[in-house]
DNA sequence: ATAGGGACTTGCAGGGAGAATC
DNA sequence: GATTCTCCCTGCAAGTCCCTAT
């Protein structure tokens, strides 16, 4: 407990530290005062006629201004952009514009590929010939760059959407024609870079980090991670792996209590003796010393026999030993041991059910229930506004849940007669007193709170305080299934310490159970794993609801990092496995040739896998699962997708394809009903099976993460051309848009946006009149005359025609804004940004982007954000994904 | 080879804080 | 100062994919 009161006062100080001064990345001293002074309530894109939504700084400041220009210049509009979108169809301008715009945003806002695409895909036929299929595709090297790292639509050259010359295309993914030069490898990725001078980099890097003195580094004996970019010295680094003893600690299973890890718990002061050393050993030292060790090890250790097999498999594939080592060696996926010790405090539980003793009607009449009856009618009640009460599948779910605890013979019999308002209104008075108190009564209740949380907020890993992601236990309630879920409705009931099993370091006081007389279910100490605690799911009891940490910990930003770099890996495989596929696209195997159509169109459209699904979940379906009724070929090589993705999204596209793909598709669907598989040969792990030989560590999912952070990259280098601050924040948010659109990342409509509309349109028509009474005081001006009355019929000031003609302008540029400001808000309303940002995107791209345009980081990434890619935070400016 | 358990990432919605606007 | 608007955070559902048992 001393341990806790002590990383707690560090905490505070750095909470302190990091808030307020924004870490801008500069070039140069000079950097902008400027920058920052931009403001306004909006930005636009003057060319586009658009406006883009504001960005603010962390402290709330606009840093828009009202005369972007060059942001997102004509050639930036999504609707002719060019060539970066999967979805960018080749037969864009013929395809027929599907009627939800939103969901088919390719085929009519993909423009053909930029001219010096065309240029590139002239030389199409790859030096790579397509490697058998059993093989890993060779990667290519730095120096073979091509065109081929471009997501699959991106290459698709023009030719064919101008000419519909399919021929034109007949090698995709093949071609090798010259991509623009690129930095020399050494640049690309800070890898390389031994973890110690990555450390001075910070502490000495100029304006990004000076204002974090490298005496931070001493102070804390529990270092702090999870803050945002001011903690960013103290944390321990992503890259850092284990010494050589931890990192050879046998794979323990998941059940075994007696895991090898060290039997005497050091306390946290030898720990960070411990691990400040080995902060000492730049990354590539300590990535030979977990290589010794564990290769030492391994073939004792049942557990890590396959991780170490399947390391050998990947070495000898691998052209390029750096990836395997850092993707194979590091602390979080080695040898499966993610960590050496662990200290939590478990978890905090929802306060019990407090009746309130407002009576529901059945039949017109009041109702007595237990307060365990009445909290299930209550969790009912406050959903009374929702569209689930429309669902008869959620009401029938629901009544067959409280009626087991209603119990046989109560009087409440059928869900029709009841009557929950009274206990809705309840609610909602409660709701609006809430709403109502105080700020101060607020924030005392705020405090309360995180008064209680506090402990359970932290845990400490190898010595260093990380950010416990979700250590509340979800309270009871009614299960709220997306879609058509067969389960909504049901009672999610009340967990108890006695269905957690909590995770710990061994040695370490086992967290306390906090409700009296209770204890957990059962205490494991796996470093194999992350998370701190789990229990079964009471809506799937096979399914587990986990505890871990926030995506600001150094675990969580190391499986981050591997993630892209995996990602950014592929590109140098892309081209051979695009030829595999465009080759077995006329496979006689009919396996092979579904596994290479589904590929191209993981590849082109960036659709998830598609695991199989029960019954027992919602209908819907990924590549993989696709079912015939949900692509629909329309001749001579369109294919209509349309069906409910993950979350029962609905995707619709319509996309031109190659001749063979078509061809194969049809033929996939030839004999089968609507509800039939597409690809009946195929599931995901036959073909991630199959990625898997052609990249080592390759799944469907990587082309998803590929294709966005390589459409940023492309949209933002093409796009960006100097200008103001603001000019360039709308630029990024233009790449970020287009990468939302490939992956079909939706939001629903706000519920204020049409009023929000309407009320900009009426603004659009008070200013109309004042232009109007401007002009015709102008012309009177002009004529020496006094101008009209006001239309509160006072008598106006004498103005000058010179006057009125600026007055007339400045309404004009008003109008402007608005009409931009209702396109953005149009293009945007079902268009979620935030998710690709936070998991598709690599932020290297985007802090490297930053530093060459000195942009300060935090426009574009929240402090949430900037917490979550510190690891990314020292990215060299020329890094390309 | 396959099913299913297990661990982790991805995704949307809702609500609240605080900034912007009136 | 009140109201509106935006953005961010949190919650938790729903995916992916690996691994193991059969």
């Amino acid at each position: 407990m001393a341990v806790e009161a002590f990383a707690k006062t560090n905490l505070m100080e750095d909470i302190d530290d990091d808030d307020d001064m924004p870490l801008v990345f500069k070039r140069s001293s000079t950097t902008s005062k400027q920058n920052q002074s931009n403001s306004s309530s909006q930005k636009q894109d003057g060319r586009l006629g658009r406006q883009v939504p504001d960005v603010r700084s962390p402290n709330g400041q606009s840093s828009s201004t009202h005369k972007v220009k060059t942001a997102a210049s004509s050639k930036a509009s999504p609707a002719v952009s060019p060539l970066t979108s999967p979805k960018a169809s080749p037969l864009s301008s013929r395809t027929s514009p599907a009627p939800n715009s939103r969901t088919t945003p390719a085929p009519n806002s993909r423009p053909p590929s930029s001219a010096g695409n065309q240029a590139k895909n002239v030389n199409q036929q790859s030096n790579i010939a397509p490697k058998e299929s059993k093989q890993a595709v060779e990667p290519k090297s730095e120096s073979e760059d091509s065109e081929d790292d471009k997501p699959l639509s991106a290459r698709v050259p023009s030719g064919l959407s101008k000419s519909n010359s399919i021929h034109a295309n007949k090698v995709l993914g093949t071609s090798t024609s010259v991509q623009k030069s690129r930095p020399p490898k050494k640049e690309d990725s800070d890898d390389e870079i031994p973890l110690a001078s990555k450390f001075q980099m910070k502490s000495s890097a100029g304006a990004s980090t000076s204002k974090f003195s490298s005496s931070e580094e001493v102070k804390p004996k529990i270092r702090q991670n999870g803050l945002p970019s001011g903690t960013v010295l103290s944390k321990r680094p992503p890259g850092e792996v284990k010494s050589a003893a931890q990192a050879s600690v046998k794979k323990p299973r998941l059940s075994d209590a007696s895991t090898p890890v060290s039997s005497k718990q050091p306390s946290v002061k030898t720990e960070k003796k411990t691990e400040d050393d080995d902060d000492e050993v730049p990354l590539s030292q300590r990535i030979k010393k977990a290589v010794a060790s564990a290769s030492k090890v391994s073939s004792v250790k049942k557990a890590t026999k396959v991780v170490s097999s399947s390391m050998k498999k990947t070495k000898k594939k691998l052209k390029k030993p750096k990836y395997s080592k850092s993707s194979k060696l590091q602390p979080s996926s080695g040898d499966g041991q993610k960590w050496t010790t662990l200290e939590h405090n478990g978890v905090i539980f929802p306060p019990p059910y407090k009746p309130h003793g407002v009576k529901m009607l059945y039949k017109g009449k009041p109702v007595d229930l237990t307060p365990e009856q009445e909290e299930v009618a209550t969790m009912y009640a406050v959903m009374l506004d929702t569209e689930y009460l429309t669902k008869q599948q959620f009401k029938e779910n629901f009544m067959n849940d409280w009626r087991k605890i209603l119990g046989k013979n109560h009087v409440i019999q059928k869900l029709e007669e009841c009557d929950f308002t009274p206990i809705y209104e309840w609610h909602q008075s409660e709701k609006e007193k809430k709403k109502q108190m105080s700020s101060e009564e607020k924030k005392a209740l705020r405090e309360e709170k995180l008064k209680q949380e506090e402990k359970y907020m932290w845990a400490i890993v190898d010595g260093v305080k990380e950010k416990v992601g979700n250590f509340r236990v979800e309270p009871p309630g009614l299960f709220r299934g997306r879609g058509e879920h067969p389960k909504m409705g049901k009672l999610k009931r009340r967990i108890r310490p006695n269905d957690i099993t909590i995770n710990i370091g061994k040695g370490v006081p086992v967290p306390e159970c906090p409700i009296p007389g209770q204890r957990w279910k059962e205490v494991r100490h796996d470093n194999t794993v992350t998370w701190l605690a789990f229990w079964n799911d009471p809506i799937n009891p096979r399914e587990f609801k986990y505890v871990f940490l926030a995506a600001s910990s150094s675990l969580k930003g190391q499986s981050d990092k591997e993630k892209y770099e995996k990602a950014r890996r592929l590109k140098d495989y892309i081209e051979g496995i695009r030829s595999a596929y465009t080759k077995d696209f006329t496979s006689k195997d009919p396996v092979k040739r579904q596994i290479a159509v589904a590929t191209y169109l993981i590849d082109k459209l960036a659709l998830r896998a598609g695991n199989e699904k029960d019954d027992d979940e919602a209908d819907t379906v990924g590549c993989c699962t696709l079912k015939v009724e949900n692509v629909e070929p329309v001749p001579p090589n369109i294919l209509k997708f349309d069906f409910l993705g993950k979350d029962s999204i609905r995707y619709q596209n319509e996309v031109a394809v190659y001749e063979p793909v078509f061809k194969a598709i049809q033929q996939f669907r030839s004999g089968k009903k609507g509800g039939d598989d597409l690809f009946d040969k195929l599931d995901t792990s036959k073909l991630n099976a199959h990625l898997k030989e052609l990249m080592p560590g390759l799944t469907a999912k990587v082309f998803r993460t590929y294709n966005a952070s390589f459409t940023l990259e492309q949209q933002l280098t093409k796009l960006t051309q100097g200008g103001e601050l603001a000019d360039k924040v709308a630029v990024y948010n233009v790449a970020n848009k287009e990468v939302a659109i490939i992956c079909n990342h939706q939001r629903t409509v706000s519920k204020s946006h049409s009023v929000q509309i309407s009320r900009l349109n009426e603004k659009i028509d008070e200013l109309k009149a004042i232009l109007e009474e401007f002009k015709v005081d102008l012309t009177r001006a002009k004529k020496g005359k006094p101008p009209v009355k006001g239309a509160d019929g006072k008598a106006k000031r004498n103005l000058t025609p010179e006057a009125l003609q600026k007055k007339i302008d400045q309404t004009n540029v008003k109008i402007d804004n608005i009409e931009r400001q209702i396109e953005t808000k149009e293009e945007l309303k079902t268009v979620a940004l935030g998710t690709s940002k936070i998991n598709y995107l690599d932020p290297r791209i985007t802090v490297a982007w930053c530093k060459r345009h000195e942009v300060p980081i935090e426009k574009m990434f929240n402090k949430s954000l900037l917490a979550k890619f510190a690891w990314a935070m020292d990215v060299e400016p020329s890094f390309t994904f």
